[in-house]
DNA sequence: TAAGCATATACGTGTCAAGGTATATATATG
DNA sequence: CATATATATACCTTGACACGTATATGCTTA
């Protein structure tokens, strides 16, 4: 039952406000649930996506459960961006390229569609 | 029919297969379909959610159109994970100090749970 | 032990997205 | 113009998932 992949569990909107919120501090249920306005069931369950997908992780404080974020998750979907990453500062050379050219010359410029 | 968030977008593993493939260079719908051992109506498909949502564009030549990777929608991804890596390089810290304090004492140490 | 609070889970339902097959559209070439 | 090639789209089916309601589990305190 667990989502096989970061990206699926970071695909949905109330995973990432709760993503979101505990990266100031950890969280009970309770809290979570009446600061993101979702129902408590709702809650929960999107806990346990993030909790089997290693994203959070809790300690039981009597009847609470206090959720904590984990890093390595996330730390993947940065490692994933590492070689867009490349491509794109190489784009932004080009562009910076193309705007000092501007700079030099009156050239009307060519729009790409 | 657009997609709402980026990260729905690369919540499809065809799709972070597509976008892998064209960080090295463009390529044609049937280059991709030959390269991803997809159908080429699912490549299509997939390149119009590309597309529409901004990861991508195409230029026309003769019968092909060739797609190119464009950068925006993926930094939107490596800006949302901004305030994570706050917090990761914070525990990363904390985890230096606790090495270092383990170097200096024999205490066993906590196994949490 | 009863009652109450906090959280987890079971079950039913509706929605939506992904893929397959078939077909449409556009371009090239004989 | 006929045929082949390249790509897009329509339609259908299937499966997954998110939510709500109801209920179970577990801890606490009177």
């Amino acid at each position: 039952m667990p989502v096989d992949s970061v990206f699926e569990v970071i695909a949905e909107p109330n995973r990432r406000a709760i993503l979101s919120l505990l990266v100031s501090s950890q969280r009970s249920v309770g809290e979570i649930e009446r600061q993101l306005r979702m129902s408590q069931p709702t809650v929960s369950k999107h806990l346990r996506v993030l909790r089997e997908a290693g994203f959070v992780e809790s300690n039981v404080d009597a009847q609470r459960r206090l959720y904590r974020l984990k890093p390595e998750p996330l730390q993947e979907v940065d490692a994933w961006l590492t070689p867009f990453r490349r491509f794109w500062s190489a784009h932004l050379d080009a562009l910076e390229r193309h705007l000092d050219r501007m700079d030099h010359s009156n050239e009307p410029k060519k729009e790409e569609h």
